[in-house]
DNA sequence: CTTACATCCTGATTGC
DNA sequence: TGCAATCAGGATGTAA
């Protein structure tokens, strides 16, 4: 369920645990995700010293000794969790906990995820921007490159849905359905218009709301709508400054009107009809 | 190239 | 209460 908000507080609160140290041993209890984790994963990964922690998108790079990278994608359930030997032992609920890494300082982190539609992959560090899930990639959302001129030129003459559109991964990487809602909300544009038909004006809103809703959500420590923790199993507290996602019937918060919902690409997609046009 | 849609899978919630 | 239908933060592969 993360998109880049939970993703980046996911990478910012599990590097205070894990860089510096070592992963002992691997082992898969259940190696079948969207696709297979690799059989010779853990003899490959085993040994290697955690020396950084990145995010592309809504990718995390575990970058390791040795010249090779774990790309990580929790999908819509996944979740990487630190364990403390000390703290959280047996506080877990261990069902889908698939894969377990022992680290050398006798502490854990553990990949669970009930739906296995998330992604664990070795990649040589050297062939990560070619590798297949990031080559394709737009810009990211919170970057000089995703400005108006980008976008305008991006979705000129498509005639797509504009929600479709931010949340397609070769647009502007790390937008899903929640902030896509918030971010269209905030620029007062309705999900449902045409991407091509835009003007302007309205492209610079969307661009101009993107960061402050995505920073935001991100100092929140991400959004908790059902199951969404942190490394560390707190919940995030954007939840409580969603505008529109999840208020179906609701009062909008600025004008009262209530928010409806509408499908769009087999997404629930939340919308003000008074504020946003 | 673009768009529409089914599909992978389990669990929580909703509706009768 | 019980059970079935519906929905869930995503991405991809196929077809038109």
């Amino acid at each position: 369920m993360p998109e880049l908000p939970e993703v980046e507080s996911l990478r910012r609160v599990l590097a205070r645990s894990i860089v510096g140290r070592t992963i002992v041993s691997v082992r898969i209890n259940e190696p079948r995700l969207r696709r297979a984790v690799a059989p010779d994963f853990p003899k490959l990964v085993s040994g290697r010293k955690i020396e950084r922690l990145r995010r592309r998108a809504k990718y995390l790079i575990v970058d390791l000794s040795g010249g090779k990278s774990m790309l990580s994608h929790l999908g819509m359930s996944g979740s990487l969790t630190y364990r403390d030997k000390d703290f959280m032992t047996g506080q877990f609920n261990a069902r889908h906990d698939h894969i377990h890494f022992q680290l050398d300082d006798g502490n854990a982190m553990v990949y669970n995820d009930p739906r296995r539609f998330g992604l664990l992959k070795l990649v040589p560090r050297a062939d990560l921007e070619s590798t297949p899930e990031l080559s394709a990639l737009g810009p990211e959302p919170v970057s000089n490159a995703f400005d108006a001129a980008y976008l305008a030129r991006t979705i000129h003459g498509r005639k797509a849905a504009i929600k479709n559109l931010l949340m397609d991964q070769r647009v502007v990487a790390g937008i899903g359905n929640i902030y896509a809602a918030e971010i269209l909300f905030r620029a007062g544009v309705r999900p449902t218009r045409r991407a091509g038909r835009l003007k302007r004006a309205e492209i610079e809103r969307i661009v101009d709301a993107t960061a402050p809703i995505l920073n935001a959500a991100i100092d929140g420590r991400g959004t908790t709508f059902r199951s969404y923790r942190d490394s560390s199993g707190r919940p995030g507290d954007f939840v409580t400054r969603l505008k529109v996602y999840g208020r179906a019937g609701e009062p909008c918060y600025v004008c009262g009107t209530p928010i409806r919902t509408t499908t769009l690409g087999q997404r629930s997609s939340f919308y003000c009809p008074t504020c946003q046009r």
